[in-house]
RNA sequence: UGGGGGAUGGUCUAAUGGUAAGACAGCGGACUCUGACUCCGCUUAUCGAGGUUCGAGCCCUCGUCCCCCAGCCA
């Protein structure tokens, strides 16, 4: 009742579940609290995954339990072990293990089916042989009660027979199938006589054809959770209609233990659909280059994009975990990725749209090693050389024939500062007789400011980012935006999503020119291009000699906001 | 006119009967060898109506609005 708590100021408050974690470790009803998560190894885990990820890893790990790592193989029909494979690498990608901790519900198919037989022992599951389509139509509907099944009242030995027939192989594909015997007039839809094993004459990646019958969702979660000893069932918001089934099985089988099943909100994007059949749409319709095409938010996708595993982390954090529906803005996700890579990319100098820039008293053939830092606020981080040489790369948008007002580069007669370079002052522009373009500039530089600063104390707006030509490095760089234009581009159920598509959301520039040090990157490593944004090598394409780099994330800009008023 | 959930600034999240707080976004400013980072300031919120209470975002009553559920998917 008191206010005398020890919880520091600091201390970030604890989500509703982990209170209810936090509470059941205090109040002794456990001592070991042990979660899962049970993706279904029927697609590619995406940002809402990472979410859950987060969650049940994470409260695991805070309170000293253990997380499983659970695949929810039940329907061999859309389940295929490569699957498997790529959540795990996803997961672990994410920062989290499992330890010893690797299940399948196929794992407990024998024990399911040996609880089905107790509940068929106790009146409380029966063979019904009503088709798919008759099933349906005696559900009722969410204002009508439904209809008794007329085989629910088989006998015992009658059921036992006919499921071990289902299981032998001796019926058909929906021709039969197992219910739970509850209650037909309950205002809960998924409390009426619900189907828990059906057979499915397909083979299972894991069981092989060792069976044909297999056990639903409900049935199965329930009963895995128990046998593993779970505490507490972490899922989403659609399934607390579930709860009751949840429960009824636990309390009818007399488990040994009776986990907790908790819902949270699942995680909405705006500017991005979440969807396993929309993100599948995608990829299968070429509106992307994959599953981990860098901007989808899968996560594959979010790797190769360039993300930091950090950042999902603190992202999942930052959002919290709550029971209200809720859209996170892209910007947070985002800011959360800026973040992580403001702190830990080495900083280093790429020309996206090169212009050239002839120094004209610049002696000719000559060279020279200016000194760079790898991060302006991390001087344990280091420097680095960059030649330096008459003639130069800047980025085409630094200058400006005619300038407005409070543009800082360069233009006629202007002076600013190469990035820590010297001073030059524009003198001539080049332009192609016919086209009127912009071919090179000419400036003349100040010996006196090398390295950035000037003796007599002069002052430069603007410093901008440069890439000596001989050195130059030239490559691929892929300019990743937001894939949909609207914030949520489900809103209205009668237009196509994919009509919400961004047309610019990749654009490739094939001629990028980079300081010499990034010739031999390493795929996956990233910097910040000054000025530019964070880029990142990419997984796949990219190799030491011949980099390709993917934008992860743009700079803030305020220019741009400057410029349009 | 069945059942289950949910409503706090533009968007998320906190406040657990006692000063409505933080983040993102937005706006303004400072600083700057990245128009980045950082720093400072500002705008904006308890769904509504009653009630209990010295005191209500929180408790009670009655409304309103939103989401989910009629797969042999998970």
């Amino acid at each position: 009742m008191t206010d005398n708590n020890t919880t520091t100021p600091e201390a970030k408050p604890l989500d509703f579940i982990r209170q209810i974690i936090a509470d059941d470790l205090r109040s002794g009803k456990h001592h070991k609290i042990v979660t899962r998560f049970p993706p279904e190894p029927n697609g590619f885990l995406h940002i809402g995954h990472a979410k859950s990820i987060c969650l049940n890893f994470g409260a695991a790990l805070e309170n000293n339990g253990f997380c499983h790592m659970r695949f929810d193989d039940t329907n061999p029909s859309k389940e295929e072990s490569a699957y498997v494979e790529s959540i795990k690498r996803d997961v672990q990608w994410l920062g989290f293990g499992w330890g010893e901790n690797l299940f399948y519900a196929s794992d407990y198919f024998d024990q399911l089916y040996a609880f089905a037989l107790q509940l068929i022992n106790l009146g409380k599951a029966y063979v019904c042989d009503l088709s798919a389509e008759e099933i349906r139509s005696h559900r009722g509907t969410l204002t009508e009660p439904g209809i008794e099944s007329p085989y629910r009242n088989r006998t015992t030995e009658e059921n036992l027979a006919l499921f071990q027939g289902m299981k032998n192989g001796e019926f058909s594909e929906g021709s039969r199938v197992l219910r739970a015997r509850i209650d037909m007039f309950s205002p809960n839809l998924n409390m009426r006589d619900p189907v828990i094993y059906r057979i499915l004459k397909v083979a299972h990646h894991r069981t092989g054809d060792k069976w044909c019958i297999y056990p639903m969702y409900d049935y199965t979660h329930c009963l895995s959770d128990a046998i593993e000893g779970i505490t507490h069932s972490l899922c989403t918001l659609e399934f607390e209609d579930h709860r009751p089934l949840y429960d009824w099985c636990l309390d009818t089988l007399k488990t040994p233990c009776h986990p907790r099943q908790i819902e949270f909100a699942r995680l909405n994007l705006t500017y991005t659909v979440m969807s396993k059949r929309k993100i599948l749409q995608m990829v299968q319709g070429n509106y992307v280059e994959g599953w981990d095409d860098p901007r989808m938010l899968t996560i594959s996708g979010i790797r190769r994009r360039g993300y930091p595993a950090s950042a999902i982390r603190k992202f999942c954090a930052d959002i919290g975990i709550g029971k209200k529906e809720s859209w996170i803005d892209m910007s947070v996700l985002e800011n959360a990725v800026r973040d992580d890579m403001n702190n830990n990319a080495p900083r280093v100098m790429a020309v996206l749209n090169p212009l050239k820039v002839i120094i004209d008293n610049y002696p000719e053939g000559q060279n020279e090693e200016l000194t760079a830092q790898n991060h302006p606020q991390k001087p344990e981080m280091g420097t680095r050389t960059i030649p330096f040489s008459r003639e130069i790369f800047i980025e085409r948008e630094d200058f400006l024939e005619d300038p407005p007002k409070k543009f800082f580069r360069l233009g006629p007669d202007r002076e600013v500062r190469l990035r820590y370079g010297y001073f030059i002052r524009c003198v001539s522009v080049d332009k192609d007789p016919i086209t009127g373009e912009i071919i090179a500039i000419h400036c003349t530089y100040d010996p006196q400011t090398r390295g950035g600063s000037a003796p007599d104390g002069r002052k430069v707006k603007g410093t901008i980012h440069w890439v000596s030509v001989p050195h130059a490095v030239s490559c691929q760089v892929r300019l990743y935006d937001r894939l949909f234009l609207t914030e949520n581009p489900d809103a209205d159920k009668s237009v196509d999503f994919k009509e919400h598509l961004n047309p610019e959301s990749l654009t490739i520039l094939d001629n990028c020119m980079l300081e010499p040090s990034l010739a031999k990157t390493l795929p996956g490593e990233y910097f910040q291009f000054e000025r530019n944004g964070y880029f990142c090598a990419d997984l796949i394409n990219s190799q030491p000699g011949a980099p390709v780099f993917n934008r992860t994330v743009t700079l803030k800009d305020s220019w741009v906001k400057i410029e349009k008023s």
